[in-house]
DNA sequence: TGATTATATGAATAAATGTTCATATAATAA
DNA sequence: TTATTATATGAACATTTATTCATATAATCA
């Protein structure tokens, strides 16, 4: 005794929508090219590691083995996620003889470092 | 032949500190609490469908089908991932019989959003 | 050249995470 | 009450991801 339900449930079966809303913020949506990198960029800093890798270096420059020091952790370890931060353009790099020294890209970096880091201490206040 | 190596694996084998860089960086680090909370604040924008919700929700509040329209998604997706950010206090609610409209908690989340925004389309320009 | 040192990386493993399905809850309407 | 609608959520599954181990590369030194 159940109604006609499902028969199609290949077609969308959302009935609440406010179409004005929906279409206003479909229209004004960045590309989701755009959203996509946005979300791997955010993704780079949403690692234990990683975070304190960036804030280690957000003081001044060291060298693969130093920051194996600070961070109390394999040297593999650092190296693999040091190529990650690479890859995203959040760090640079120099070499000094068998030695690499990685430093932050840019002030762009500190600055969502320092944002975020705002962000979580007003949290707590 | 080789060497006398590794008899003592459990300790430090580094060898290239300095001792000085890794001391003021160890200094100036932020407490270990900060910065775990600091990449799990990250992580939250770190991926594709809560950050096109998040989005979505920089434009206006939208209740749940609203969401699950705009972004094409089952909505037991679209839920988990709002469970999320609403745990992280990214966004927040109100309800309205049976429905919840969802919105931005704070314009630091704003102000986070357009930066990282900012970035992306800065490294194409 | 051979040995040592600093860093990088491939493969394997373990842990975390996102989506789906099914179902639960809660509000409303009949 | 029963049916319907909007949202939430537990469990299962698949995928991603971080670390470790072992080893490779590359620079320096003897």
């Amino acid at each position: 005794m159940t109604k006609i339900k499902d028969m199609r449930s290949d077609i969308c079966q959302i009935q609440c929508i406010h179409p004005d809303a929906v279409e206003r913020v479909k229209g004004k949506m960045p590309a989701p090219q755009i959203l996509m990198d946005l979300a791997v960029f955010f993704k780079i800093f949403g690692d234990h590691t990683r975070i304190r890798i960036l804030n280690a270096l957000y003081e001044e420059e060291l060298c693969v083995c130093d920051l194996v020091e600070v961070l109390g952790m394999k040297q593999s370890a650092v190296s693999h996620q040091l190529r990650v931060l690479r890859g995203a353009k959040v760090v640079k790099f120099r070499k000094v003889g068998k030695m690499v020294y990685y430093s932050l890209d840019d002030d762009h970096v500190r600055e969502l470092l320092s944002d975020g880091l705002a962000h979580i201490q007003e949290d707590r206040g």
